[in-house]
DNA sequence: CTCACTTCCTTCGACTACAAAACTAAGTCA
DNA sequence: TGACTTAGTTTTGTAGTCGAAGGAAGTGAG
C-alpha cells in the first residue's frame, strides 16, 4: 500500500480543519468557522452538513445570542469515533486513542523491550490500542464501522524510532533496533487491524503534532527529537517534508567536531547520535566511571548539577547547535523547537541555543523562534493521529 | 511592492507550463499537451485558445499525420512579448530578454564594477535590457504593451549576488557589494521601467533555472552556486524554496573545519566562504606566494594540474562536501547539482562527491543524483526570466 | 408591544474549472 | 471504398465556490 501525502485541502478550509476548530473551541458555530476559514457561509453550512451526516460533527443545542439569533452550537461527539496511535520509543511507548480532532481521549504508556522484536512489541501495542478503544481488533471482526457514527476505530498511526519508509511502511536499517531491519510494519498491521495503517519516523510525527498544535500558522519550522536517539521533523510551506527517500530530517549520523571523535552504531566516528543523544551521554558518564544505568539517572544527574554530566549535556547542546546552525541558515525556518527527553535539560539547551546564535547569518536568527516543545508526551500520539486523520477523513 | 510566489498553476497544467511544453517541443499539438498535462483535450484547447487570444501561442500549420488527422501545429510566436533578465555576478553581468516560454532570444555578457554602486550599475544593466528589446524604457513612455501582443516588454527579473528579500526587493548586508547595503533595488528599478521588476538572490535564480530546465520531474533539489562567492538554491516539493526570511540556502557562512581556519569577510573565521568560493581561493594561493589576479587564474592553475591550487581545490571541494553532506541528511534531495565557475573544477567537484558519499545516510546518497548544472551561463537569467513570467502571464 | 436592527444560517442562482461523451475533421491502410 | 486512427471541437454535466437574498431567531429602544 502506498500512501500519499495529506491532500491540499489539509491546509485551508478542509474537512479535518473545520472538525479542528470546532474541537479546539475556536469555533463553535458555522458562523465562527466562516470566519475562521474565510469560506462563505454557504460553503461552511455545506460541509458541516456533510460532517454531520458522517457523524464526525453533531449539534449541540443554541448558544448565547450576542444581539441577534443565537449560534446554533456544534460539538465533536463524544464516543465517536477515534483513531488510534502508538508512539514507539526505546524503552517506552505511548499508546492512545484520539478523537477525529485530534483530541487525546485515552492514552497510557507502556514500557516495552525493543530487542524482542516487531512481532512482539507491535503486537502487544495494537492489542493495547484494541483494549483502548474497548473492542478486540481480530481480523474480520466487527471492530470496523464501515462509514458511519459510533465509537469505531478508523484508522491506527505508528510511529518509530528509525528511519522508516513512510510510503510503503517499511523500516530500512535502523541503528538501535536489532530485528527490525527490513520489516514491513504496515504489512503486519494489516493482518491484525483491517483499518488503514499508517507508519512514520517518530520525529517526524513530533513534528507534525508540535506544528499542528503550536505553530500551525507558521510555514517553516524544524523540530528536534532528542532523546535516547536524535533525529528531526521538517515543515516547509505548512507541510510535512520527508524528502525523496522519506529520509529528511535523519541528521543523526551528522558529523560534528568532537575530540575525542566517539564511535557511532553506524561504524563511523563522530556522529551527532554518538555524541548528543541519551544512549552516548549514558555511555560516556559511564566510561567516566560515573554509575549510570539510563538516561533518566543522566538527566538526574544534570538537574542535580553534576559537573560531568552537565558538561557533556554542554557539549552535546553544542553538537546539536552546529548542525542546527547549516540546517538554519540553509533551510531558514520560522522556529527551532527540541523536544524529546533531553529537551528539558537545561544546559543542553543554552549551549544549543548559544552556538545558534553564534553561527547562523543574523538575518536568519533575527525572527527565528527557538524553543522547547510545548505539547508534553502526547505530541507524538497527536502528530500521528494527525497523519491518519488527513488520510482517513479525506477518504469520507 | 509585495510579490507572491508563483501561484499553484505554476506546477501542473498552467498557462504557462504549456507554453513551456511548445517552447521546448515536447509539445507540438494540443494533443500533445492533453498527454502531457493530463488534463483532457476539451481543457486543453480551451486554454490554448485563450493562449492565442493573448498573442503568447500561435498556430503553425499543420504536422505530419501519425495514422489520423494531422495536428495544427503550435509555437511560441518569434518576435512575441519578452522578459528582460539581469544576472549579476562580482565582475560581470549577463542581460539578456528571453521569450514568454522561458527561452532566451538575446543574451550578452557585459563587466560590471560592484563598487561603482547600484545606481551605477543596475542603471547601466536596465539601459541594456532596453536596448536588447528596442526600445527605451524611460518612464511612462510606450515601452510597455498593455495587454496584447508585440515585442513588448512584459517584466525584468535581477539576480543580486547576495542577500536579498524577495519580498521587497532589498539588498540585506552583502558581504562582497560595498554601497549596496538596505538598496532597494526593486524601487529604483520601479522608477526607471513601468514594468514589474522581481529581484531575488542569483543561486536562487540559478535553482529556478536548473530546475526548470534539467529536473523539472523532481520534487526536492539543491543547487549549489560556487563562483566568486558561494551560495546555494533550494527546490522544495517542486517550488523554489525562500524560507522565513527569504535567506534560505545562504550557507555561505557556515562553519567548516579548516586549519588554519581562514578569516571572512562577515568577522568570523571558517566560514564555508572563506574556504571554498572561488575569492577564497585566489586570496590563499596569493598568500602562498602564487601569482594570480583572479578566479580565471586559479582555473587555469588547476586545469593544468599546479599542485597547491589543485590541493586547495580538494580543500574546498571537501569543504562543500560537508556541508553539503548535513544537508542532504537534512532535506533527502533527489538530486543536487553544482554551478557556477568552479563548477567545471574537477577536483573540487570529485572531493565534493567522495565526502558526501562517506558522511551521508547511505539511504540519502542511494538515488541520489550529484551533478553539474547543465544550462550553461544562461541559468540565472532563465530562472529570472521563469520568475518573471510565472509572475506575469499569471495575470493575464 | 412594536419595530428597527443584529446575528445566524439556508436557499438559490451564477460562475469557474474541469471532465466525459459525442461529434466533426482529416488523415492511413487494406 | 470502408474500417480504423488520430486530432480537435462542441455540448453537456459535475463539483466547488461565491454572493445576494431571505427566513429564523434573537436584542434593545421607544
Amino acid at each position: 500500500m502506498t500512501i500519499d501525502d495529506a491532500p491540499r485541502d489539509a491546509l485551508r478550509g478542509g474537512p479535518r480543519e473545520l472538525l479542528r476548530w470546532v474541537a479546539t473551541g475556536a469555533a463553535v458555530s458555522r458562523a465562527d468557522l466562516s470566519r475562521l476559514s474565510g469560506l462563505s457561509p454557504s460553503t461552511v453550512s455545506q460541509r458541516v452538513e456533510a460532517l454531520i451526516s458522517q457523524g464526525l460533527l453533531e449539534e449541540a443545542g443554541a448558544g448565547r445570542s450576542r444581539g441577534g439569533r443565537r449560534p446554533r452550537q456544534l460539538a465533536v461527539p463524544t464516543g465517536g469515533a477515534v483513531v488510534g496511535a502508538i508512539d514507539l520509543g526505546a524503552h517506552h511507548a505511548r499508546v492512545g486513542t484520539l478523537d477525529l480532532s485530534g483530541r487525546v481521549v485515552k492514552a497510557r504508556t507502556l514500557p516495552v523491550r525493543i530487542e524482542d522484536g516487531p512481532e512482539a512489541v507491535l503486537g502487544a501495542l495494537l492489542a493495547e490500542v484494541a483494549t483502548l478503544v474497548g473492542s478486540a481488533p481480530a481480523a474480520g471482526d466487527g471492530a470496523v464501522a464501515g462509514g458511519s457514527a459510533g465509537g469505531a476505530l478508523r484508522g491506527v498511526g505508528i510511529g518509530i524510532p528509525g528511519p522508516v519508509q513512510h510510503s510503503t511502511g517499511r523500516i530500512v536499517s535502523p541503528s538501535r533496533m536489532p530485528g527490525w531491519n527490513g520489516f514491513d510494519v504496515a504489512a503486519f498491521c494489516a493482518g491484525r487491524v483491517d483499518v488503514p495503517v499508517i507508519v512514520d519516523n517518530d520525529a517526524n510525527l513530533m513534528a507534525l503534532g508540535a506544528h499542528r498544535t503550536a505553530h500551525s500558522e507558521l510555514d517553516h519550522a524544524v523540530y528536534i527529537k532528542a532523546g535516547t536517539g536524535i533525529g528531526s521533523g521538517v515543515i516547509a510551506s505548512g507541510r510535512l517534508h520527508r524528502g525523496a527517500q522519506g529520509s529528511a530530517g535523519d541528521i543523526s549520523h551528522c558529523r560534528v567536531v568532537a575530540d575525542p571523535a566517539p564511535p557511532c552504531t553506524c561504524g563511523n566516528a563522530g556522529c551527532l547520535e554518538a555524541v548528543a543523544s541519551g544512549a552516548a551521554l549514558v555511555t560516556a558518564l559511564r566510561e567516566q566511571g560515573v554509575p549510570v544505568s539510563d538516561l533518566t539517572g543522566v538527566i538526574r544527574l544534570i538537574d542535580d548539577g553534576d559537573r560531568q554530566a552537565t558538561a557533556l549535556a554542554r557539549q552535546a547542546g553544542r553538537a546539536v547547535g552546529e548542525i542546527l546552525a547549516v540546517v538554519v541558515n540553509f533551510f531558514n525556518p520560522q522556529v527551532v523547537a527540541i523536544g524529546g527527553r533531553l529537551a528539558d535539560c537545561e544546559p543542553l539547551l543554552a549551549s544549543m541555543r548559544a552556538t545558534l546564535y553564534e553561527r547562523c547569518l543574523p538575518l536568519a536568527t533575527q525572527t527565528l523562534l527557538i524553543e522547547r516543545v510545548a505539547a508534553g508526551q502526547d505530541v507524538g500520539i497527536t502528530g500521528a493521529a494527525h497523519l491518519v486523520i488527513d488520510h482517513v477523513v479525506a477518504a469520507a
